[in-house]
Formats: structure tokens, C-alpha cells, sequence
DNA sequence: GAGCACTGC
């Protein structure tokens, strides 16, 4: 195996060490640095095509290879991710060279925390305030001014901007930074990007050479930048674009594969990190692994054969990482290693992107990730599922990649290399599996219709079907699939439509004040209630103060009650003792009431007085989250479990409910996710009665 | 009887 790059050798350009026009002038360390970057060389031949081609799709290689001999198996050459080096240089070279004109140029991420640390970065390589010449935007969160040229933007960001402005006219470049890990919403961007440029550059044309400048829309360049893998596939989609290569700088790794299949992964990765822990040099180690439970699962394997070990040998500290842990707990990865101690950190595939671990020199890659899809109805489903799969290519190489970011590192495949070389090239887009309702609503809302929008990947018809019923169900589609009044205002809120009809409909019901509070928490990014498998009865425990008997949204609102209580009396310190106390993550709350900030701005926008409360009255409350979840309800059977009243799956109440084991006649819940069984998670308890006439448009089942 | 990771005028 050498190189994964299916490129054709005439379109693409290698920019090189032919050109070398740096001139010499006063540079803080942070220039210097940059100048010394493997990319710097390349600059003149870089900013020569960008103004050439209106799209330029913009390769970070990824690592130098070096092949060694593998002493268990077979030998690869490494592969790693581009640094972040594309993402801070090439906004730079773009604005100092004059391309972008008076307009701006934007940088979209598909994390926020990408987003405002590359703006820091760049501000301060530019020796700059960040919200000055360089800024970010993301939710919750800006930094920008009117002298702003270089805007660092989260995807879903540049969304909502596109639903006010659609064409997007401040921006005369736009970057798409990471567009190999195809989010919805850059997908989303993506295709509205290409209807943008060719609308704004082909007015350009007509109104031709500086003639009449005041009609005239500025043009748009786009920059497609991605890790190898697919940039054939975004070059074709932009009409054959240029592809340039750009060398990366990645200290080598060497991988290994093992020479025959492993059936449990948990036991061959605990058998791998012993092997290093014994044989190899100091460095710690990341193993990569699908989830919390098996997570949960090899740290109490490792610990307990870590303290079988002689007296003299090094010892061994485990941290797990996954993005329900608790903060306190994520924060010892960083920590530095004590000395004689291996690290050993037992990680989901939040450590794949995310987050970068310092001193990691070697990687265990168990191959296996969790993914969650939507399954069809025509194919038997009806809901999410989340099951374990084998990772792909890329996910391969960005996992061997990390143990290669400060020096020469191993990595440790606990599968063959012929498994690796029958591995998907990459993930499939979230377009092909995921819920599409927000998205077909906000096309609705840019007066397009999502069928006939030209997307690089097509999503599954049925999942476009399912989307304009549910939003039809939710009245905001009328009979003839055009967009409500109620659709329109539903848009205007940032959360899922479900929520926002929600919402909306708390404004009949009089009880805005509390729906809002329950929906900010459910559309957190985090879950409130913590869970700690072995403590799960303390938990419990913990718990019951809260509980309300109809279920989990009106415990929610009691626990975020009292929190506001301990919050408005007790010192910070005795806030989060109290949240320890009582198993709920504290910042879940922090972030639900910035999300409850928002949702009180749109309603007084929309003409909801938010203030309106019932104060201890369930029923209106429940009443507005029935109308919402017309489609998320269930019927009790005489076996105890429950029945979709539209659909046919039967489910069960998740053990973490308030609910689990109360058989209460009906039910309503967020989400329904199929593990090891189909799972409601967030239930509550609704009399029957409530079902009827609950949508103002539709009644069928 | 138990949840991969992100995001949003």
C-alpha cells in the first residue's frame, strides 16, 4: 500500500520548493514560525491559481511515509491529517495578496472550538485583537467588527446567515475548511455555494469590465479544502476545479496490522497496550475504542492487571474519554504524566477530531466506531439507530495520525490489512442518514424545494419523504407542500421543528416560561442527568427529589428549578458541589440557559410573551409537548410494552426514565434509538385523550 | 436494564 490519492495527475498541481519569494521583513516569532511551514513555499503558485479559478478545491496531504517492517504482520506507510496549517496560512495569503477586494473572506468549521481557537491563532500571528481584521462567529458567541476581513465562522452559522442574505453578498471568498467530513450543513453550503457563485459571477459577465459598477454583485471565489481521500468528488461537482496538493508536516508512523482477526477487540487492545507497556520505550498511549461501555470495560481490565505488575516497572494511569464523561474527569488527559508512569487513555472517536491529546506516541485502533443513522421506514425502521461498525480509510488514518503529532510514532491496528484495504473510503455523508426535517424547512424558507436541489450526494427519497411529512404533520406544510405561517415562524427558532411547534404552541396554552426552560435543557448538546454505570443506584437515589410523576420533561424542569435556587443564593463552588451531589451535569445547565436566551429573543420576535407561566399546572405543558410529538407517542400493550400509535415498531421505556417499569397507559418521548432494543429515552406520561385533535392540519394515522 | 460525535441571527 503506498498512496490512497485517486487523482489524476493533469489536474492536479504540487506546489513546491520552486517558489521561494518570501521577502524578508520584521516578524514576531508567530511570523517567522510561519514562514518556515512547508506550505510557505508554495505561496506565490498557491495565490497564482486561486485568482485564476473561481474554485479551487485545496488537498492537505497528509504525513511523509516511511515504511518499516511490522514484527507482528504486515508494513504500511503512515498517513496522517493535515495540521490546522491550511486553515490559518491560506485566509493570510489570501487577504495580503488583495483577492477578496472590500469583501470578506470566511472560513467555515464544523466545530465552534475550531472556529474561535483558529481565529485566536491567526489574530495573533497577525499581531492583532481577535474581532479586529480577524474574527469568529459562532453560536452563542462573536467576534467581529466592521474592520473584520477574515471571519471564522461554524457551518451551521454561515446557514443561518445564508437564510437572511441569499446570496451571501459581504463574502467574496468563501472557505470550506474540513469539507471531507461532509456535515449536513456543509453539504447544505456547499450546494447553495455553487447557485450562489454562478449567480453572482455570471452577472459579473454581463454587466461586464467596471460598467455600471452599482448593479454590478461582486464575484464569488471558493476555496473546497479537504484531507486526500474524495477531492476528485468535489472537483467534479464544481465543474472540473483545480486541485491543488499541498505537502503536510507529520512526523512519521509506523502501523501495524495484525496477521489474523480479532473477535474481541476489548481483549486484543488490553493484550496490545501490555505488549507496549512491557517492550516499549516511554510514551502514552491512546486507544481508540466505540464506546462508553467498553470503555468502562478495559479500564477496569487494565487497572487490575496494572497493579499485577512488578514493583520496578512503570506504572500505569488510565484516563477515558468520551463526551458524557464529566469535565472534571476529561480534564486529566491534559494533565501532565507523572514521571515512571504511562498514560493510557481509553477514548471514543472524540479524540479522532475533536480534541488533540499532548505525548501521545502510540495508538491502538480497535476499528470499531458507533454510528448513528436513521432507518427508514421502508426498510423497517422508523427511528435511529446506534450500532457499532467498522471505521473507514480515512477514520483509520486520522486515528494512526495522533500518534504522530510531536514525534515518531506506532500504531497498533487490532485488525488486518486486508480488513483495512476492504474498509469504506470514507464515512458516508450525513445527508444519506440523517434527519432531514430542519433542512427541508429551511430550503422551504429560501424558497427552494429539496428534490430538486443539486446536492453532491443525493439523500434517499424516502428520507426527503419522511421530512415533508413530518413537517406536515407539524403544520408547517399545508396540503400542497408550501410553507405555513406556522412553518415560517417554526424556522426562526435555532432548534429542532418539533421543538419549535413546541414552543409555538405554548403560546396557546399560556405556559411559554416553562416549556421554554424543559426544551433549552433537551436541546442542549449534553445530557442533565448523569451516568456513571456503577453508581447507578446512588443516582437513582439522587434523583428521586426531582422526580415528578408524569415523567421525564416535568423532572427536568424540577431539577432546573432547583438548580436556579442554589445558583441565585450559594457561591460557585457550592453550585458545583451541589451538582455533584445530585448526578447532573452542570454544564448542561450553563448551556441550556444561553439556548433559553435565545428562544425567549425569537419569541418576543415572533410575539410570544414568554413571561406567560402556569406556574405548577403539568397538564398545558404537556398538552403543547403532545402537539410536537404527534409522531413520538405510544400506546401501552398487555405485555407491557408499548406500540407506535404511527407506526408499528414496538419499544421500550430506556432504564434511565423516571418512567421504566411504571406501564403507564400513553406515552410521548424525544427520541427513539434502537441499541440493543428499540429505546424511548425522555418520556413522559399523557392521558389519552390528549391525541385527539392535536395538529391543526392533519388527522391520519 | 443502559448513549458515537457535532451544530444552530
Amino acid at each position: 500500500m503506498s498512496n490512497h490519492l485517486p487523482r489524476k495527475k493533469a489536474r492536479v498541481s504540487r506546489l513546491d520548493d520552486d517558489e521561494t519569494s518570501m521577502k524578508s521583513r520584521l516578524l514576531n516569532p508567530l511570523q517567522k514560525q510561519r514562514e518556515q511551514l512547508p506550505i510557505a513555499r508554495g505561496r506565490e503558485a498557491l495565490i497564482r491559481e486561486i485568482q485564476q479559478n473561481d474554485t479551487t478545491i485545496l488537498l492537505g496531504e497528509t504525513g511523509s511515509g516511511k515504511t518499516t517492517r511490522a514484527f507482528v504482520s504486515h508494513h504500511a506507510t503512515a498517513f496522517a491529517p493535515h495540521d490546522s496549517t491550511l486553515s490559518t496560512e491560506v485566509p493570510q495569503y489570501i487577504l495580503e495578496s488583495g483577492i477578496a477586494g472590500k469583501g470578506m473572506i470566511a472560513v467555515t468549521q464544523p466545530r465552534r472550538v475550531a472556529a474561535t481557537s483558529l481565529a485566536a491563532r491567526v489574530a495573533a500571528e497577525k499581531n492583532v485583537t481577535v474581532g479586529g481584521l480577524v474574527g469568529y462567529s459562532v453560536r452563542f458567541d462573536e467576534a467581529s467588527s466592521s474592520e473584520t476581513r477574515i471571519k471564522y465562522v461554524s457551518d451551521g452559522m454561515l446557514v443561518r446567515e445564508l437564510l437572511s442574505d441569499q446570496l451571501l453578498s459581504r463574502y467574496s471568498v468563501i472557505i470550506v475548511d474540513e469539507a471531507h467530513e461532509r456535515t449536513l450543513r456543509t453539504d447544505f453550503l456547499i450546494a447553495n455555494l455553487k447557485t450562489i457563485q454562478s449567480a453572482r459571477n455570471s452577472r459579473r459577465d454581463v454587466n461586464g469590465k467596471g460598467k455600471s459598477p452599482a448593479s454590478a454583485l461582486n464575484p464569488l471565489k471558493l476555496i473546497i479544502m479537504s484531507a486526500t481521500l474524495d477531492a476528485e468528488k468535489f472537483s467534479r461537482f464544481y465543474n472540473n476545479a483545480r486541485i491543488l496538493y499541498v505537502k503536510g508536516r507529520q512526523h512519521p508512523v509506523q502501523i501495524f496490522h495484525t496477521s489474523t482477526s480479532q473477535t474481541d477487540y476489548v481483549d486484543a487492545a488490553l493484550r496490545t497496550f501490555f505488549q507496549i507497556h512491557t517492550d516499549k520505550p516511554p510514551g502514552d498511549v491512546l486507544i481508540f475504542l466505540p464506546g462508553q461501555e467498553d470503555i468502562e470495560s478495559l479500564e477496569k481490565s487494565i487497572k487490575m492487571y496494572a497493579r499485577r505488575l512488578p514493583e520496578e516497572r512503570m506504572s500505569v494511569l488510565v484516563c477515558p474519554m468520551y463526551a458524557a464523561l464529566p469535565p472534571t474527569q476529561q480534564a486529566r488527559i491534559f494533565s501532565s504524566t507523572p514521571s515512571n508512569t504511562r498514560k493510557c487513555i481509553l477514548a471514543t472517536n472524540i479524540a479522532e477530531t475533536s480534541i488533540t491529546i499532548p505525548g501521545i506516541k502510540y495508538v491502538i485502533d480497535t476499528g470499531k466506531c458507533k454510528e448513528k443513522r436513521y432507518l427508514s421506514k421502508d426498510t423497517g425502521g422508523g427511528f435511529d439507530t446506534l450500532l457499532t461498525r467498522d471505521i473507514t480509510k480515512s477514520s483509520a488514518m486520522q486515528r494512526a495520525g495522533r500518534a504522530g503529532r510531536e514525534g515518531p510514532g506506532f500504531c497498533f491496528r487490532l485488525y488486518t490489512e486486508d480488513a483495512f484495504n476492504a474498509m469504506a473510503l470514507s464515512a458516508e455523508p450525513e445527508i444519506r442518514r440523517c434527519s432531514l426535517t430542519q433542512s427541508v424547512l429551511q430550503l422551504k424558507c429560501l424558497g427552494q424545494d429539496f428534490e430538486a436541489v443539486d446536492f453532491m450526494d443525493p439523500p434517499e427519497i424516502g428520507s426527503v419523504m419522511s421530512a415533508l411529512k413530518t413537517l406536515w404533520l407539524l403544520g408547517a406544510l399545508d396540503n400542497s407542500k408550501t410553507l405555513t405561517a406556522l412553518g415560517r415562524q417554526m424556522a426562526s427558532f435555532p432548534v429542532e421543528p418539533y421543538f419549535a411547534r413546541i414552543i409555538l404552541a405554548s403560546k396557546t396554552h399560556g405556559c411559554t416560561s416553562e416549556v421554554i426552560d424543559i426544551v433549552s435543557i433537551l436541546s442542549s448538546s449534553s445530557s442533565l442527568f448523569l451516568d456513571i454505570s456503577d453508581q447507578r443506584d446512588a443516582i437513582a437515589d439522587a434523583r428521586s427529589k426531582f422526580r415528578h410523576a408524569s415523567g421525564d420533561h416535568m423532572t427536568m424542569l424540577n431539577a432546573l428549578r432547583a438548580y436556579q435556587e442554589i445558583a441565585a443564593s450559594e457561591s460557585k463552588g457550592a453550585r458545583k458541589d451541589w451538582c455533584r451531589q445530585h448526578f447532573v451535569n452542570e454544564r448542561t445547565f450553563v448551556e441550556a440557559m444561553k439556548i433559553r436566551d435565545q428562544l425567549r429573543q425569537t419569541c418576543q420576535r415572533v410575539g410570544i410573551d414568554r413571561h406567560a407561566s402556569m406556574a405548577d399546572n403539568e397538564e398545558p405543558v404537556l398538552r403543547c409537548f403532545v402537539t410536537g410529538l404527534v409522531q413520538q407517542s405510544a400506546f401501552l400493550q398487555p405485555d407491557g410494552t408499548y406500540k407506535q400509535t404511527l407506526g408499528h415498531s414496538v419499544i421500550k421505556i430506556h432504564p434511565g426514565s423516571t418512567l421504566c417499569d411504571k406501564k403507564v397507559p400513553a406515552i410521548i418521548y424525544d427520541e427513539l434509538v434502537y441499541t440493543s432494543q428499540i429505546y424511548a429515552r425522555d418520556v413522559s406520561s399523557v392521558p389519552k385523550s390528549f391525541f385527539s385533535n392535536v395538529t391543526p392540519v392533519a388527522k391520519e394515522a
